[in-house]
DNA sequence: TTCCCGTACT
DNA sequence: AGTACGGGAA
């Protein structure tokens, strides 16, 4: 296989077929960082949006850094992984405390939220520093057209996959290579059904001709699924309701949440509700459930959610906060960053 | 239902 | 080295 010549055929496919992006052709670090953090582990479709709202309300770094959490966790919110958020505040902290944006991909690295992707994409477009881009998209194309069979997912794998795309790089144009080949992985050579028949160099392509295509990239792991239940109580009282912020580490890090019983095995819903009384210090006559939701199902990559949502009325309440309760009034609800799985609920109320 | 995608933490 | 972390699209 010749390198050059895959090269050249990817890089002319890139000038024809390269989505218009508002961060591509841009110089500017904090916006490139800015997007390539949005965009780890998730697609342009998705992010692109979220991309646009940030450098609207935060156009610099600067005033990304004056930025609450729980505002960025608001504009964040539906994105997923949310520790992306509190580590791109975390980062623009850094960066202010510096005199000038981080300038090399070592610099970079040094940076929250920023791994040797992230430290690569930002270098080489924003610096044009020869060092290569490893992403899906780039273990997918390598892995097809040199036929690799090493788990991306190994740190074997990983090393020999960076030694590849560091031979392939254009060390002349970083920028505009390392681009080339992840949008090459992202709209042609594409996870599933890849469009081979109309692909410049599927002549060349170890895949394509040996009947590898589906098996290409190999990875090793797959993530295991826990079961997990969740009784949330959302209380009403004189319009007000009692939320609560999750905690930095774990699941939705950070966001707000009605209060609840989170278990691993289901529970009858009158043993939620008791243990819900009991939390609230409430007597029987101080409440009535309102509404009982039938269990949702959410699904995250490595959990199952069973979640109940209970509706509380309540005449009488005591407010103590050993539990960091906060009482907000109804109507500020939406002001909050929630989950999807709060979102949808919330969005019924 | 399955698959996809980078970083941090342990 | 292995695993936690979300949401949407195929």
């Amino acid at each position: 296989m010749d390198r050059y010549n895959v090269q050249q055929a990817i890089s002319d496919w890139y000038q024809i077929n390269k989505r218009d992006l508002p961060w591509r052709g841009i110089s500017d670090p904090y916006k490139i960082w800015l997007s390539e953090i949005i965009l780890q582990q998730t697609r342009v479709n998705q992010g692109l949006s979220y991309y646009l709202k940030f450098v609207a309300v935060y156009p610099n770094v600067d005033s990304l850094a004056s930025a609450k959490e729980d505002d960025i966790l608001k504009l964040w919110q539906g994105l997923g992984y949310y520790s992306r958020a509190r580590n791109l505040l975390a980062a623009a902290n850094q960066i202010v405390k510096q005199k000038e944006f981080p300038a090399s991909y070592k610099e970079l690295l040094k940076l929250k939220g920023v791994g040797e992707y992230t430290a690569a994409a930002i270098a080489s477009f924003a610096y044009e520093e020869p060092v290569a881009v490893v992403d899906g998209n780039v273990y997918r194309v390598l892995a097809r057209i040199f036929g690799i069979s090493t788990a991306i997912d190994s740190s074997t794998g990983k090393k020999e996959f960076l030694e590849i795309a560091n031979s392939i790089l254009n060390k002349q144009d970083p920028s505009t290579w390392n681009q080339a080949i992840m949008e090459f992985g992202a709209l042609q050579c594409i996870p599933k059904s890849p469009n081979c028949s109309t692909c410049p160099i599927h002549t060349e392509c170890f895949a394509f001709n040996n009947d590898r295509i589906d098996a290409l990239p190999y990875k090793k792991g797959k993530t295991k699924q826990q079961v997990r239940h969740i009784y949330y109580y959302f209380t009403r009282f004189n319009e007000q309701t009692i939320i609560k912020k999750r905690p930095a580490k774990g699941v939705w890090g950070g966001l707000f949440e009605f209060p609840a019983l989170e278990v691993n095995h289901e529970i009858p819903i009158d043993k939620a509700i008791a243990h819900i009384k009991s939390e609230l210090e409430i007597s029987e006559d101080d409440f009535k459930v309102v509404l009982v939701q039938e269990p949702m199902k959410h699904i995250l990559s490595h959990r199952i959610i069973y979640c109940s949502f209970i509706e509380l009325e309540l005449t009488q309440f005591n407010y103590k906060n050993g539990h960091n309760w906060i009482v907000i009034p109804l109507n500020q609800l939406h002001n909050y960053p929630v989950s999807r799985l709060m979102e949808k609920y919330i969005s019924n109320i």
